[in-house]
DNA sequence: ACTTGACATGCAACCGGTTGCATGGAAATC
DNA sequence: GATTTCCATGCAACCGGTTGCATGTCAAGT
């Protein structure tokens, strides 16, 4: 045992990686065939009971490790899914990754993880980098154009998460149902004139909740208009406020929490309380009861839909059929302390 | 052009991946040996521009991308790195998660992002299943012991962020000059009790900041007691306040923003105001000034952490060397709205 | 005109497994 | 005891590229 600065040069050079014990080393040990060492790894019912013994120990004992690359190569299958998603710091994802990778772990698939910052060029590349790798792909809110999912859905098994491409698998998480609730909640409470904070352009589920949202306002005798944020982001939230109160609405609706978090400090910085001046309802649940006052919101459905989309993906591995399946989840609204019947002081 | 349901039936079936066109298709095609194929992409210096130009076309119209499998297997090179996180949902990580995606980009790596959900069984698993893809691995906030950390690095190039192991290449983000700075603060405001919330016990940081508040408060007349918060999170913050508050402290440092976070509205709940009754300092400075009161944190140089430990791993491949190296990135304390004199009692 | 060298290309082995088929010996059948 | 059947194992081709070396060609050098 030489100590510190000494040994440390040594090891700098002397270091060597263990590398590549291969099959046919273990063949030899074990005194028999490459073949055969494969076998007592993939299909051990096919030998006896001792050959496989014998080979493993030998394995064993070498260090043998089954070269994934390889195998790969062979039987064309890697036993690894790809999972992109536009925004790891989006809280709404880290959740939805968590089920889709302890659900491709229960059959033994490994998650690839890929964040394109909502940039359709990196998803782009993204994809066609994973192709190689993966036996298929979950695509999470992809901000790409159609044809191109379509496109990347002839090369290989994929599964849409909120975006709904006809004859392409997907999982769609209905925010309709909850914002719908959230409109008439807020009808209720005596608002008439209601903001959608938009989020961003090519994301289907924005398309989905100012839909929903204009759909439950038109029953209602409530004037709905929109103001953009351009991102889902705390800040394009906050920035969004001016042109929020600027359209003399009292109540609006977040694309989603981050946006709806931003306008909340936003309002707060102009002094415009929530909810007594002003009524405030997010989208996805995100934030839970952490923001102050805590976010009514609209809930999200992300784990199981990130459950959903793996298995349903493994299926179409497994039965190497393509089905037109298209999976709805339901939503609806979580009431906090965010709104307030319109011209209510307290108690 | 057939519509709807019946058109459906036919492509469920008809889809047929476009699989495999080989380099042997693009060499018969263009009048070459296999050879020359391969060398128009990986060297094209070698090869007469012409018939660089016609097995380019040859391959364009075979629609030839190369296998990304079989390349690997002969190179033993793959060009990815993977990237192993404990927690995806923790808001430290997405932008250290980032940064090393940019920097692996530039060298055009492809990240493979792992999540072991603080789980050291499924750091292992993930190191081990990577291994055979990844051609190196950046470890953050590890919590394998020091022996697996050491046996993984022996398999293949490894590179810690936030774990101090001799001989690992590591980089650290030294939180004890910014946790030093925040019990001066506190201990200048009046403050003579603190706690410490602590966070995982196998953290580094945590065994770092613990150590650096301690030391800081011995040469301040001021008393530091720890009181444990197990996990990193809101809920473990929250529910730490009651024996935060049995402490008689009037100051707490907390593990990070998160758990901080959970302080503060364990505090509210209480009905004990911040920072009027008690000031609350948080680490790592990822909610920003999101929360409310605004928290005032030790700063995180999660951004450099990231970049810093992928280019020093894109550059121990290159130079096929190990290098002890220990980057060290300091912290400074960022002042917001939740501390304040002790007994003050507002202007 | 003949050697020399440079350069473009092909040949074939190799990376490390998997798998269809052949083979040989033991057990089962008649 | 001869024939059939079955099972364990080996052989060799294959997955789709890469690469060291050999070969052939053509231009420059003498």
């Amino acid at each position: 045992m030489v100590s510190g600065a000494n040994s440390r040069k040594y090891s700098e050079t002397m270091i060597k990686r263990a590398k590549g014990v291969t099959i046919s080393q273990v063949a030899d040990a074990a005194g028999v065939a490459r073949s055969s060492v494969s076998r007592a790894f993939t299909r051990p019912d096919m030998l006896s009971p001792e050959t496989v013994d014998r080979i493993l120990k030998a394995a064993e004992t070498l260090g043998y490790v089954p070269n994934h690359t390889a195998r790969a190569l062979s039987t064309g299958r890697h036993g690894n899914i790809g999972l992109i998603v536009p925004d790891i710091a989006n809280p709404f994802f880290p959740p939805l990754i968590q089920a889709g990778q302890l659900e491709a772990d229960r059959s033994d698939f490994c998650i690839f993880l890929g964040n394109t910052e909502e940039n359709p060029k990196q998803e782009d590349k993204l994809v066609g980098r994973f192709a190689g790798q993966v036996e298929g792909i979950v695509l999470v809110s992809s901000r790409l154009s159609d044809e191109r999912i379509r496109a990347h859905a002839a090369q290989l098994p994929l599964v849409l998460i909120n975006r709904d491409v006809d004859g392409i698998p997907r999982v769609l998480i209905d925010s309709s149902s909850g914002v719908r609730q959230a409109v008439e909640h807020l009808a209720e409470l005596g608002h008439r004139k209601i903001v959608y904070v938009s989020g961003p352009a090519n994301s289907w589920s924005n398309k989905q909740r100012r839909t929903a949202i204009r759909s439950a306002a038109s029953g209602l005798k409530v004037d709905i208009e929109t103001v953009p944020a351009v991102l889902a982001s705390y800040t394009s939230g906050r920035n969004a406020v001016s042109a929020i109160l600027a359209t003399g609405a009292t109540a609006a609706v977040a694309f989603d929490d981050l946006t709806a978090q931003g306008v909340l400090a936003g309002l707060a910085e102009k002094k415009v309380s929530v909810p007594g001046d002003f009524s405030l309802i997010g989208c996805d649940d995100v934030l839970g009861a952490v923001t102050y006052p805590a976010l009514t919101s609209v809930s999200n459905r992300s784990v199981e839909a990130g459950r959903v989309a793996v298995s349903l993906l493994i299926e179409m591995l497994q039965s190497n059929g393509i089905r037109d399946a298209r999976y709805v989840l339901q939503t609806h609204l979580v009431m906090r302390e965010t709104t307030m019947a319109l011209g209510y002081r307290g108690p």
